[in-house]
DNA sequence: CAGGTTCTTGCGTTTTTTTGCGGGAATTAT
DNA sequence: ATAATTCCCGCAAAAAAACGCAAGAACCTG
């Protein structure tokens, strides 16, 4: 095998798994694996991959995994703050989570909303206090360092007292057994608090983490009015959602 | 599994659920313990995740934005910080009202300091995230724009359902006269609960507001037990409050 | 075609990387 | 306070990479 046929069959093997392993190439081409070193790292100079100790990595990888974090899955985030915005009418009282798909939510909002917004995130109240026409209330207690969330038996109990016209939850993980779940002991319970609160429940979260659960379940899909992904309502993987009941938009 | 591979997998999962847990991340990818404990050290010195201990989280929302650094007098604030810092003992709880004079004191406490402060300031608890063995109690209720604390009959009920050992006072004015006054009515009310639910009550001010008052009174001279001022404590100027039995640092 | 040059490849050795483990310190939970 | 985790440090083994070298193949050149 030439050089050049076996270096196009290590890229070729590449686009395929996105990984390659030097052992491996060398045991299925024939060859030693100073050999193959040497094809991966002439093709890592040449750019066409990334060379890794034990093998390599397609580009694809690289790009996909290792984009930088503050703006992972930022724009899909964006979309569905755009579209679950269509649900907040003037005037509402709203309740909110943490997450950063909230975030993107709060940061979206119409500056001339008048709306009333009760949360214990801070970042979301560190955003909302931009917006002049829109009355925060906190939600006070012991604030979890983890979710940057209030959390304990104050925050529920302040929570319990309120009518919410609207809930908009970040999630961690929703599927059609568990229904919405979590992993923070605490958060779960604010969340159970703001689901009963409010009259509808809006659930936001990206498509990756629908058909995933937690160990700890916040409510059934039963409570949940709105799912609010960054796929089209019509998508297949949105089905079953719909099936149960749910408004997807 | 390669080592770039199981780092992608962390962050990946990372950006789902914004905490890791090493204990499962070993479990679930079938390594040791510490190797994980490497990998999230890695990933933090490259500044991609905050290690805690036993897991790491998500550096998505932890953007901290300092606010504004040109405060006037800041470096007589930061004066009167460091002298009211030696009032605190470790294990304390801590009632804290808002203002930059307090702000500056919670941006110079120490980073090993345990204790607990308790606060309705959003400044100050964006301070406090940052100290991992600092509990931070919330006060929720109103969020008021202008000062950025939150203020009403929950905030007052609140703070007077807890005994703090310390309470750190903003000063707006003070004077033998008037004592302790302020001029937005919801915020008195706040820091008047706060001077109730307190042990020892500490005023923190630059000394150009001493001898000014303002049309609400928050307490008496008598319910003061320590004055901070960026001064010498002998100097003349702070020898009225120590004849009023206040102890001037 | 002879002779020299360059390229490619494999081998042995040394160096580096990665990983797991044990024990003690530190931290957290009970 | 005490127990249980978790962390940190150094060590050692295994795997992989780097390096120099030399044999052979391919390639040019006159």
């Amino acid at each position: 095998m030439l050089k050049r046929e076996r270096q196009a069959f290590i890229l070729h093997r590449l686009n395929l798994h996105n990984k390659v392993l030097s052992v491996d190439l060398c045991k299925e081409i024939g060859v030693s694996e100073d050999t193959i070193r040497r094809d991966l790292q002439e093709l890592s100079d040449a750019g066409r991959l990334i060379k890794v100790h034990g093998g390599a990595l397609s580009m694809a990888f690289s790009e996909v995994k290792f984009a930088p974090l503050n703006v992972y899955s930022r724009a899909h985030k964006a979309i569905i703050a755009k579209k679950a915005l269509r649900l907040i009418e003037d005037g509402m009282f709203v309740l909110t989570s943490g997450g950063t798909t909230i975030l993107e939510l709060v940061r979206n909002l119409p500056m001339n909303l008048r709306a009333t917004i009760m949360t214990g995130s801070v970042p979301v109240i560190n955003a909302c206090i931009a917006y002049p026409k829109i009355d925060v209330v906190v939600v006070g207690d012991k604030l979890s360092k983890d979710s940057k969330l209030t959390v304990g038996v104050d925050a529920v109990e302040q929570i319990s007292r309120v009518n919410a016209g609207l809930c908009f939850l970040g999630t961690n993980a929703l599927d059609m057994e568990h229904g919405l779940t979590d992993n923070d002991r605490e958060v779960v319970q604010v969340k159970k608090a703001m689901v009963n609160a409010s009259a509808k429940v809006v659930c936001m979260t990206i498509a990756e983490k629908l058909q995933t659960y937690q160990p700890m379940q916040v409510c059934g899909l039963k409570k949940i009015n709105y799912l609010v992904t960054e796929l089209d309502p019509n998508d297949r993987i949105l089905r079953p959602f719909i099936d149960a009941g749910i408004t997807v938009i």
